[in-house]
DNA sequence: AAGTATTTCAACCGCAAACCA
DNA sequence: TTGGTTTGCGGTTGAAATACT
């Protein structure tokens, strides 16, 4: 016997979606967005919840999800981010554009974590194991780098100061991280410290994403038509970020 | 070819934070 | 300030795919 259901679930199905809700769940979101999730299923007539809806949009259906294998850039990524935020997937989402928090965390119990202990067990011979168990800032910051310049290939729309003025690039981000963050880090002296700096760092992060949030939603206002272009159509996303207005 | 074990990953769950009247 | 509602997050599950015997 197991506990209540969190929400309503009578005649909620469950499972996966088909290619029929994904094109209701796109299609209402094109025309209305997606401003309160709970009522979303009820309106657009699906037999989900709206957690599910929410997501399925956010890990699958969103236009600027990346698909595919993650890069050993990307893996190498995570693998120093969760040394310093830990379990915090959201957060390392937040630093690799086009990946989700779910899919990352997948990545890291499937592969990565995986990895790192079987390295740990013959003794850290590779590289990647000797930055995991004793990274140097030199090695953090040759990562961030590195992830910085992929991420200026693949999300022009964030690093465009022309289009969002106000909106730090993530190379700017990326800058300043590489300037404080790790200098802090190390040297800081106690847990309290590092967990108030990271919170800073994150707060700095957040009111840039709100910044971003709010030309997200002008996107999804004024150029709701691109993107429903964009999924009705047979062009990639990457194809997408070729285009010159973007 | 068939059966079994292991891996992968989409989706679910419960909790806490954020929001709002 | 408070209490109800909604959202977002991280942990976990389980079906499907793949590898192995």
């Amino acid at each position: 016997m197991g506990r209540a259901p969190c929400c309503e679930k009578m005649g909620v199905k469950r499972g996966p979606w088909t290619p029929e809700e994904d094109q209701i769940l796109i299609n209402y979101i094109h025309l209305y967005g997606h401003s309160n999730w709970r009522a979303l299923p009820k309106h657009a007539g699906l037999l989900r919840c709206g957690k599910s809806c929410r997501l399925r949009w956010i890990n699958y259906l969103r236009p600027d999800i990346k698909r595919g294998n993650f890069t050993s850039q990307e893996e190498q990524t995570i693998i120093n981010l969760h040394e310093v935020l830990g379990n915090r997937w959201s957060a390392i989402a937040a630093k690799l554009p086009g990946r989700t928090d779910n899919e990352i965390k997948n990545v890291w119990h499937t592969h990565l974590k995986k990895r790192l202990i079987k390295n740990k067990n013959n003794g850290g011979v590779t590289k990647e194991i000797n930055r995991t168990n004793e990274t140097t800032r030199e090695d953090k910051e040759s990562v961030i780098i590195e992830t910085t310049s992929t991420q200026q290939l693949t999300t022009p729309e964030i690093s465009n100061n022309n289009k969002a003025d106000d909106l730090m690039s993530y190379k700017d981000i990326s800058a300043l991280v590489d300037e404080s963050f790790w200098t802090d880090v190390v040297s800081v002296g106690n847990k309290n410290d590092i967990e108030k700096m990271i919170e800073d760092w994150e707060g700095m992060l957040d009111r840039n994403s709100k910044i971003y949030s709010y030309n997200n939603s002008k996107l999804y206002n004024d150029d709701m038509e691109s993107w429903f272009e964009l999924f009705t159509s047979n062009r990639g996303v990457e194809e997408f970020y070729d285009t010159p207005e973007f």
